[in-house]
This record gives structure tokens, C-alpha cells and sequence, in this order.
DNA sequence: GTTATCGGCTGACGTTACGTCAGCCGCAAG
DNA sequence: CTTGCGGCTGACGTAACGTCAGCCGATAAC
């Protein structure tokens, strides 16, 4: 019987030799036998395998599952549903990825006002030049000159609303409650409606998002709620982000 | 300065202790400092800089890439503008491989097009009153008889031959080459000795002429020959004519 | 007869971002 | 003093080969 080796089998078919060795390793495709010197020869058979193991590769199988289609253990529709399936998911979270992205670009490529990260819980001094940095004067000024508008009362009892709402966020969480429940969402509501009276204007979806990305993504914030709650920030981003997309 | 050691630093933003170690590595994340035993310690910048780090990974930017973006080697759009590219080629890939194996799928589950894995396991009915129109009761026997003498591995392989010996035939197309060019007849050589097996005997010019113009007329044969190349029926029926004039 | 040259072959490392042990260490509670 | 809890350092595994480095046998040139 006629034997091709290696050199000729890359010829005819345009895979490596590296790669013959390779599925040899493994126990795809197996040469029909080994002459001195290991000098692999492959059959007709083998050649045969060959040209289906390379029209199943072109479909982006693995080589496992390539094999067990060739051994029977798995029906060859099968497998291809299935890999279907995963072909889809894989597009679904390139798409989402692709998408945020483009997002990010956009952001940095436009105006930094329109960037929705806002952040006026820290009225402290520490906080305002980065804030002035990060968010523009005319926001700070804003948030400013509502909380000097605000009754002294009420600006002293600011602390305290924030760790009573935080309060209240933590006992739904340790409840199990998940962050887009309705009771969560009650609360965030009155979160939103608080930041609002302090910005001196009702935050747009993507601010409000933005602070709930904030609150996650500064240590010292995140250690701000960890003390409440572990988990807290992430937590309450959770609830800001389904707020947000149902009512904003 | 307040300080935070591998476990709080898991709690607080939700990646792994292996990861933390994996980052300090590849230096990507190093502790503020190293303490007895070995124990990272990690300061607010460390953390503001492990914060970045996430947001572009949720980006699906590499550690290497991110890396260079943190130290500044890299703008942070220029990164992106590159990534944004690199998905929407994935995505590309993803799609025409989605298509590719969905058209797989259907022509297992009962299919439209005449391919290669109908058109010898058994002429179907439609078919093989064609063919017996076209070539003949004895023609047709002849090549289920042969069909059948093969071992069950040779009948097996048949779609993949057929597919190998289309793509070579689309590559030599793409390339421009005329479908009377050696290169393209040396292909269309394999194919008539091919199909000779399958028939059982060796293809009269009528019989493979009229082979061609079946590809060509008949849209379920066009169709396939499409999902590989467009215009690789009428490539082929013309090489196949060549062939015939010049060799039978 | 010897040598330079082809192939071919066998390791073995590199790739990506960690997961998953195994085994050792320091410190604090029982 | 023994447990036990973290934490740490290797080291292997993952998918499918690409890419050497180093060795071997057969052939062609000298």
C-alpha cells in the first residue's frame, strides 16, 4: 500500500508537521506505522481521517471534540448544536464588550462635563479638588451653592442620612434581598432623591451611574461602606444601576 | 497610612488572592510593602491602581497592554481604538464561523442543498431519478455498487474529500487563475479520478460534462458550491470541461 | 571513504491569565 | 504545646501548536 510521509502529507494537505506530530501526541491522527529512526507513515485511511479532522477544524471545533466524533462517542450533530450555541454566546459577550468599548472611547474622546462621574458626598476638603479635577467647577460650584442654601439642620444631619440609608441598604443585603428587588429599590429612590437636593439637580442616568461606579472604584469610599457592610458599595452600585435603568 | 493585606484586599474589590499574586509577578500590581513571611501589603494608591486595572480588564484589554497604558507608554485611547479593532475582527470571525457551522447543522437535519454527504449515502430519491435520466440505469448501479464496496471509512471520508478538493479548486480561483490553467487542472484531475471511484468506472467526457453542467443548473448543487467560493460551480464546470476536451 | 546536507525526530519552552493543589511558615487561640 | 487560620512559594494544567536546539539516518558530493 501506497505511504505518504510527513513532508508529503504537509504537501497534499497543507497542514504543519508540526501539527501531524501534534495530533499524533494526542491520539487524533496516528500514522499507520513507524519506521526506523521513528520516521512516521501514514495510510490512505490515515489521510482520509485527516481531510475530516481538518473540515471539522475549519468549523472551530477542538480537537477533543473532533475526536470523539470520529471515534462515534458523539453524534456530529450534536456537537455542532452545541458548538453553535457557544459560537452565539461568545458573539452575545463580544458584543457587550465591543459596546463598552466604543462607550470608553467616546467618553475620553468628548467633553469632560459629559463624563457621568459626580461625587459630592465628600464635602470635605480632601475631596473637593479632586472632585473640581475630575468633574468641573461649575458641578462643585453647583452642589456648593445648594447645600449653603440648606438650613443648618439639615446640612449637619447630611452625615447621618447617608448612614441610615446606608443602614437600611445593609440589612436588605444581609437579608438576601438582591439589589433590583423593589424594597432595595425603595431605598435607592430615597438615596437618589437625596444626592438630587444635594447636587442642586436631579442626576441624569448616567450620573447617577457614574456615582454608583465611584463609589466601587475609590478604596477610600469602598472602605467607606466596608465598615457598614461588607460588600456594601458594590452592593448599592447594583441598586443605583437598575434604578437608574428603570427610572432615569 | 492605613493598609490593606491580600484578604481585605479580596473583600474589597472581588479579585482573587491568586490573581493579587499573579499581578505582583508580572509587575503589573506591586504591594506598597513586603512584610515578614513574605505578607503583601497594599496602600491607597496601590488600591486606586488595582481599581484601573479592573476597569480596563472589564474592557477585555490584556495585563500587558493595560500595563503599558498605567505606566503611561500607551494612551489610554490609542489602546482602545486598537482593541475596539481587534473585537470588531473577532467578531467577524465569530459570525462567518456562526454561519458556516449553522449551515452544517441544516444540511445533516435534511436539507435543500445537494452535498456531499447526500449526494453518495444512498442517492436519495429525488436524485437519483435525475441521475438515472442523466447517466443511465447502468451508471447508477455501477456507482452503488462501487459506494458500497468501500470500506466504511472511505464512505465516511467523502465529504471531506469533496470539501478539500473545493477549497483548492476556490483558492486557485481566488488567486485568478483561469480555470484551463495547469494548477487549476491538476485539481480537476484529482476530481475526476475521485469521482471514477465513486462511479465505479472511469467518467466518459459526455458523463463528466454532464456532471459540470449539473453543478451549474441545478440551483440545490449551485448552492453549495456557493457556500465555498461564489462562482466555484461555473469555476468548476468550466475546468471540468477543459479537462474532458483536452484529456478524454 | 568521508563529509556536508537534507529531512525527520524528540524534547522543551513560550503563549494567556490565572485555578488548583501541595507543602511550608508565622502567629494566635485553646 | 498543638491546632488552625491565613499567607506564601513553587509547580502543573489549560489549547494548539510555533519555534528552536540538538541528535540521527540516508543520500549526494568530494
Amino acid at each position: 500500500m501506497r505511504m505518504w510521509q510527513t513532508s508529503e502529507v504537509v504537501k497534499l494537505t497543507g497542514v504543519s508537521a508540526r501539527a501531524l506530530r501534534h495530533y499524533d501526541a494526542i491520539g487524533l491522527l496516528e500514522p499507520a506505522e513507524v519506521g526506523r529512526g521513528g520516521i512516521r507513515r501514514y495510510g490512505r485511511a490515515e489521510l482520509l481521517r485527516l481531510q475530516q479532522i481538518l473540515l471539522f477544524k475549519r468549523l472551530g471545533l477542538r480537537l477533543d471534540v473532533i475526536a470523539e466524533i470520529l471515534e462515534g462517542e458523539l453524534a456530529e450533530v450534536v456537537a455542532l448544536e452545541r458548538h453553535a450555541e457557544q459560537l452565539a454566546g461568545e458573539r452575545e459577550r463580544l458584543d457587550r464588550l465591543a459596546a463598552t468599548v466604543d462607550a470608553t472611547i467616546r467618553q475620553l474622546e468628548g467633553d469632560q462635563k459629559m463624563t457621568p462621574e459626580t461625587w459630592f458626598e465628600g464635602l470635605n476638603d480632601e475631596y473637593e479638588a479632586e472632585a473640581r479635577r475630575r468633574w468641573g467647577d461649575a458641578a462643585v460650584d453647583a452642589s456648593d451653592t445648594a447645600v449653603k442654601a440648606m438650613t443648618d439642620e439639615e446640612r449637619r444631619a447630611i452625615p447621618a442620612r447617608f448612614e441610615a440609608l446606608h443602614r437600611r441598604l445593609a440589612e436588605l443585603k444581609e437579608a438576601g434581598k438582591a439589589a433590583d428587588t423593589e424594597e432595595v429599590q425603595t431605598v435607592v429612590a430615597d438615596h437618589y432623591a437625596f444626592m438630587a437636593s444635594i447636587w442642586g439637580t436631579a442626576p441624569t442616568a448616567e450620573a447617577y451611574k457614574g456615582l454608583g461606579a465611584l463609589y466601587t472604584e475609590d478604596p477610600a469610599f469602598t472602605a467607606t461602606f466596608d465598615d457598614v457592610a461588607t460588600g456594601l458599595a458594590v452592593y448599592l452600585r447594583e441598586g443605583m444601576d437598575a434604578y437608574a435603568d428603570a427610572n432615569l
